[in-house]
DNA sequence: TTGTATGCGTTATCAT
DNA sequence: ATGATAACGCATACAA
């Protein structure tokens, strides 16, 4: 049997609830505080954290529900997992598996395990979650949102400069001469792809260049069938000589769809991808990509976090955006 | 305020010891078993799941520890949520980064957390760990391995049969004529890349085939650098004319280091690589490779602990031994 | 500052 | 089969 504070308080010759108020903090003479320090240290005592959670209806962790466990999500989670961790903070993670009606079984089932507070990865999430979130609020439950916002929710979130990332990105094929550039997107009903596909519109009209619609093709391309979409691309009459791939794996799929067509990167065609993991190393050639700030994007949401389980709601709700870079490499070519 | 046994007790005019019963599956009275299940309908009654964990001191959760978030492990964690899920369990993941002293932390931190059940995915842990799982199972805390058994340790695992799987990936190369076959393994003090290695030698050996112990090449392949143990390969006086890498972070390293010193795959050199994700059909050409039985991985693990949990101890401890399959496509050529 | 008493929601023991 | 009551380990209102 684990030692209790009844067993700590016997050893040091006081009461239980001085030993309960020794480890929340509030003040104990000197004396007894060593005593009580002395006797947690030889019975090597640790709090309960279930008895603790029974009465705080909260058991010091941190929910944490993501659209899929795919690398992105998860280089964030294991920061997370580090940083909350430190303040003594476990992780309920939750896949929610792209599903909006499975993401309201998981927000139900970490509310259920008493979680202090809730960072959600709010991809392709809308409005039909907002009520469900806005009881969380209610409950003085903090939810951070990581990557996009929700309309009708007013709480704190960690966002990408999205818009401006893309028309950084195409701005950069059209200053090495491309006139004709497609996007390969992810579906708009996301508000993160839909950001995206403002910035290439906009960066387009900027320069005054003409927009095919043709050039706008959409997918998830997780699959081998998709890429074909992406193919029809090379088999317009005057075909883009460049292309913005929006996420990891269409930046992945465009490769493939180049390959199976048997063109050249960069030399038939120009490429700007989005995200850098390691598989992409192993790509030839080196893709020019646009970088998402992930440790940040982990260190953000969670001092926003911590911040309000401190009860500091200074500035509620905060939106904080956050800037991606670029990162050069030989995937374009000036023309 | 959330409904109580007490609540559900009043409305249903029983005594709040009966609702318990009721709720823990023992016989109640048909009258007031309805009358039970009416009050728990109408007020959305839920077991407070601390409450209940604390006369059990267990919270109906299951530790997960990986060695890290890598796709191979995400993917079969997600199956064991599911899966885990069902019977009403939460996963309460940590990785412990490939550091066996993180992990040490980590085993004290899920079983503070008084956890029902333990999978471990032991890859590269040794009898140093060894007392500490000790503990677990003292404590009838079950605990199952995967990838790999713990010497010292008698308990559940499911493993994969490594030296099997190598043994017919390097036969498979030998078939199509080849003589000169390198290994791009990891390092061989994690037991599954010593049988990984086991296997190779074992092919050699029973095809008369010398090993030129240059051709053993040994790493992580997460970092670029590392690449150059690859490509020394390549400048030996005879070169290899196949290689086998034996996990994926090392078939994506072997086809970055041919990219880098302009060899084609096969036309060059023959692959044959290990597990598949994604991003590998990114690759040209599509790769010949080994691939792990993940769903399977995951429910035997699952089907194991769930066994264990409920108090079935035949056949303790376990090991069950999984398959490989081989998918060839083109990256071998025949000499 | 410290002691006493009570409650958090549930299960288990003992009666009835 | 059901009712009453104690116990799980801790936190807190109140009194001293």
């Amino acid at each position: 049997m684990a030692a209790t504070i009844y067993d700590v308080a016997q050893l040091a010759g006081v009461v239980p609830s001085t030993v309960s108020r020794y480890l929340n903090g509030y003040g104990v003479r000197g004396k007894n505080r060593l005593k009580i320090e002395q006797a947690i240290e030889t019975l090597g005592f640790k709090q309960n954290l279930i008895a603790t959670g029974l009465k705080r209806s909260r058991l010091r962790s941190i929910g944490v529900l993501l659209p899929n466990y795919t690398i992105f999500f998860m280089t964030i989670t294991a920061q997370l997992e580090r940083i909350l961790a430190q303040s003594n903070y476990s992780l309920l993670l939750g896949n929610f598996e792209d599903d909006l009606t499975l993401l309201q079984t998981k927000l139900d089932f970490v509310e259920e395990h008493f979680i202090d507070g809730l960072i959600l990865f709010s991809s392709g999430v809308g409005t039909e979650s907002a009520p469900r979130l806005q009881q969380y609020l209610q409950k003085k439950l903090p939810v951070v949102l990581v990557e996009q916002e929700i309309p009708g929710i007013s709480t704190d979130a960690v966002i990408v400069d999205n818009a401006h990332a893309s028309f950084r990105a195409v701005e950069k094929l059209i200053h090495e001469n491309h006139t004709r550039i497609a996007i390969v997107n992810s579906p708009e009903h996301i508000y993160v792809f839909r950001e995206r596909l403002r910035g290439y519109r906009h960066a387009m009209q900027t320069y005054n260049l003409p927009v095919d619609e043709r050039w706008i093709v959409t997918g998830r391309f997780v699959d081998m069938g998709e890429y074909a979409q992406i193919q029809q691309l090379f088999d317009l009459p005057n075909p883009p000589t460049a292309i913005f791939a929006t996420t990891y794996y269409a930046t992945l799929g465009t490769v493939v769809a180049a390959h199976q067509q048997h063109l050249k990167i960069p030399e038939d065609i120009s490429l700007i991808g989005f995200d850098h993991f390691d598989p992409i190393d192993a790509l030839e050639p080196p893709l020019s990509l646009v970088l998402q700030p992930i440790e940040a994007i982990a260190q953000t949401a969670a001092d926003l976090l911590l911040q309000r389980l401190d009860g500091n709601y200074a500035n509620f709700p905060q939106t904080i955006t956050l800037s991606t870079r670029m990162a050069m490499r030989e995937s374009i070519r000036k023309l």
